[in-house]
RNA sequence: GGAGAGGUGGCAGAGCGGUUGAAUGCACCGGUCUUGAAAACCGGCAUGGGUUUAUAGCCCAUCGAGGGUUCGAAUCCCUCCCUCUCCGCCA
């Protein structure tokens, strides 16, 4: 959610942040419907401290018993012209919201310009690629090879995009988060939630997700939408409340299942885990004054970053282009492995982790804000959010880094102990 | 799902048609006292918005949410949401 002082006082900043979305001017036309708002609210105020003044009088007036008759038709009176003005009044907040609330966050000056991810810009590359004396094989034909992956099953059950995992590899889910969970509440500080999976419409406006994208989310009843990221129940946790800046910054991580419609991605990724409607992932959750954002994004992203380290993935780091950073953020790092496995065995880097700062866009749609001394004056938190990592997509990496020729997968050394071996052998074997 | 009881400031808890944005206590902040601390005492202490050069004033809104009755609602009525107790069901 925009700032409307930012807008009326700084239209031509603003309308250049739009330009940088693809978006036309804007400033004028909100603007003009805030001007208009606010003179009929001033109007439509004064006429109630008339009628509130009033009515006073006529409680006074009336205890003493004498005759309060006309200043009860002066009450009347406002009472039949404040309707109309109140709907006006609500139709042009209708208005001014509805711009404020759906146009997505301003872009921070370091983003690059592009129009989507092939305007990325690489700022730093981890590891090396791994080399086999082997065609690599991606994770469907090992998962499948290895009689540990359904797709087939999983159809049947529920649909396209989805997967049974069976034995080890059903274990390597849990031993992941358990990997990244430990990792993140022992090293880095992050407080381990189990939020709700399923929340309701205010919390998803909160983070963002709406009202402009409904089409991506499954809605299990009226009011009631599963969580397409822990993102959304973590960060609104802070909702309609004040923190002390003595308890920030708040940092929390969180293990969720994630639910996506997947609306505008029919044809893509349809093979395998990449893409899937349910998928669990471990979240990342910072909560930060303004003059920290900057360094937590960097901080979280390294967080990230640990996890792909220990199971001795390679990756890069993405920093989003204008036309590939989401409706919420201000700035996002993507951090994309190596997946030897993909395009017939040629490999190809795909995101395994998203670390975004938002500024204070979503503090200010949730009403989140911090407050640095007692009796000071209250102002809107910076909220970041990380991937660390997602699930399935970390499980795809381990098998296609970790494969050997006869299928079998070899495990990173990390994972060993949650495990309990250090190979994924055919199913039943 | 059924029956009942409730939702008031950071917390606890009064108010139940009039000048109440809301008693009181606790917490918190400032001060007096004290070598220091505690105690005691004094004062302050909701949020958002409009107006304004102004963090000064003045004004508006908010006592779960939304409607209604009334000159006037935290207080009365309706709908919804949530919490608690009991019953039913259930991992």
């Amino acid at each position: 959610m925009h700032d409307i002082r930012f807008i009326r006082d700084f239209p031509d900043a603003f309308d250049e942040a739009l330009k940088r979305r693809g978006l036309a001017p804007l400033a004028e036309e909100i603007s003009s419907i805030d001007a208009k708002r606010r003179a009929l609210q001033t109007d439509l105020q004064s006429m109630q401290s008339r009628r509130n003044e009033a009515s006073k009088q006529i409680g006074m007036l009336k205890s003493k018993g004498e005759d309060a008759s006309s200043m009860i038709a002066e009450v009347a009176d406002i009472k039949a012209k404040a309707p109309e003005m109140e709907a006006q009044e609500a139709q042009l907040a209708e208005a001014l919201n509805n711009h404020l609330m759906g146009l997505p966050n301003i872009l921070d000056a370091s983003v690059p310009q592009g129009d989507d991810e092939d305007d990325n810009e690489l700022v730093r590359t981890v590891g090396d690629k791994p080399s086999y004396d082997f065609t690599p094989q991606d994770h469907v034909s090992l998962g499948e090879g290895l009689g540990q992956m359904d797709f087939a099953k999983a159809a049947k059950l529920s649909g396209a995009r989805f997967v049974v995992l069976k034995g080890q590899m059903a274990r390597l889910e849990r031993a992941l988060a358990a990997l990244m969970l430990d990792t993140h509440t022992q090293e880095f500080g992050y407080a381990e939630m189990l939020p709700p999976a399923i929340v309701n419409s205010a919390t998803m406006t909160g983070t963002g997700q709406l009202p402009k994208f409904a089409d991506d989310l499954y809605r299990v009843e009226e009011d009631k939408w599963l969580i397409p990221t822990a993102e959304v129940p973590l960060t609104n946790l802070l909702a309609d409340s004040i923190t002390d800046a003595a308890d920030l910054p708040v940092r929390m991580t969180a293990y969720t299942p994630c639910f996506r419609a997947e609306a505008g991605s029919a044809g893509r990724d349809t093979r395998g885990m990449i893409r899937q409607h349910q998928f669990s992932k471990v979240e990342m959750v910072s909560v930060v004054a303004a003059e920290e954002s900057a360094n937590e994004l960097e901080r979280m992203t390294n967080c990230a970053e640990a996890i792909l380290q220990k199971l001795g993935l390679h990756y890069r780091v993405m920093k989003l282009c204008s036309g590939d950073t989401g409706f919420s953020a201000q700035q996002t790092y993507d951090i994309e492995v190596w997946l030897p496995g993909q395009d017939e065995g040629r490999g190809q880097y795909r995101e395994i982790s998203s670390c975004s700062n938002c500024g204070p866009f979503q503090a200010r749609r949730m009403k989140a804000r911090m407050r640095r001394e007692a009796g000071g004056d209250t102002e809107f938190l910076h909220t970041l959010n990380g991937s660390g990592l997602a699930i399935g997509r970390t499980m795809i990496a381990v098998l296609e880094n970790g494969q050997q020729e006869d299928g079998t997968i070899l495990l990173p050394e990390a994972l060993h102990g949650y495990m309990g071996t250090d190979k994924l052998v055919p199913f039943n074997s």
